[in-house]
DNA sequence: TTGACTCCCATAATATCCCATGATAATCCA
DNA sequence: TGGATTATCATGGGATATTATGGGAGTCAA
């Protein structure tokens, strides 16, 4: 939960917002695993537990070896352990600058066990989209759950 | 319910109200759960039992996964949750201070399980247009415990 | 040697801890 | 009961800690 926008500096360095480090470290490993969001112009990263998580899914999911093989290849490949620096920083891979659009700026996002990397301005569209789809959707086939004047509101 | 009307101090440092904090401190969690109201320039507050209500409510909309995923996200990275000190404040981030456009005092509402925080005055505003100060002139929900003056400047 | 990446230090801004004060409300007790 | 003593609370402010960020200097490899 929560989000913090962080600067990337003229060494391609940015600091890891304290609160998310703390939940890091907390989890026995003073860095972060990063990796492409599948669904969005989006880093996804997270700790150990995130990891641990990931891969006992793809165990259970009780594939042929190779199968399995090839998925956590596909998932795994272009996942980075990234351990920071005294100061809380990493430097980040040119493969995630390009994938997520950053440049000057990247906003933190937190999502409970996990969170995401986002240029900030892309982040703002997904916010809005996300929110106008919801309340499309909801007009269409859900309970009205959000006042009705969200809505008008952002529209 | 009950409100009152605090001083946000140079620092930017603000009390919760006592008998906000013995709610919240009930629920489990000495602090609170802010975001931004979607239907008004104030912001939302409440303890563990509003944010699970609220996840609650994302998760029944019935969106596609994919859906819930980017509207929780979208939600929750604007919702801070915030610990208080020993003397009982909490330190505003910016964002809130822009959207709920604050300044010297907040006015805490209470409003059953949860609270809203506005700027005094567009607090008045929005009363003076609303439904309150006609529900309250048929007697329907009784004099106002909102706030003494405010009545006096309804009547 | 050059560029990429560390490690280390400096600094400004912010947040947090801790204590003091005055005001109000609650309690007590002769 | 009425006056005095105690809590509780919002607020101010000093001192300290934390944090994000800039930049110097060293290391390593190509």
């Amino acid at each position: 939960m929560s989000s913090a926008v962080n600067k990337i500096d003229s060494k391609g360095r940015v600091s890891i917002p304290a609160p998310f480090r703390s939940v890091l470290e907390f989890q026995g490993y003073p860095g972060v695993y990063l990796f492409p969001s599948f669904t969005s112009n989006a880093i996804d990263g997270g700790g150990q537990d995130l990891i641990d998580q990931i891969s006992l899914s793809v165990e259970k999911m009780q594939l042929f070896a190779e199968e399995t093989d090839a998925l956590s290849t596909a998932l795994f490949s272009d996942t980075y352990s990234l351990s920071y620096d005294q100061d809380g920083r990493i430097s980040l891979p040119e493969i995630f600058i390009e994938h997520a659009n950053l440049s000057e700026r990247v906003i933190f996002v937190g999502q409970g066990r996990k969170f995401q990397m986002w240029n900030p301005e892309n982040f703002d569209e997904f916010k809005r989209d996300s929110k106008i789809k919801a309340l499309e959707h909801r007009n269409l086939i859900g309970p009205s759950h959000i006042d009705k004047h969200n809505k008008e509101a952002l529209d």
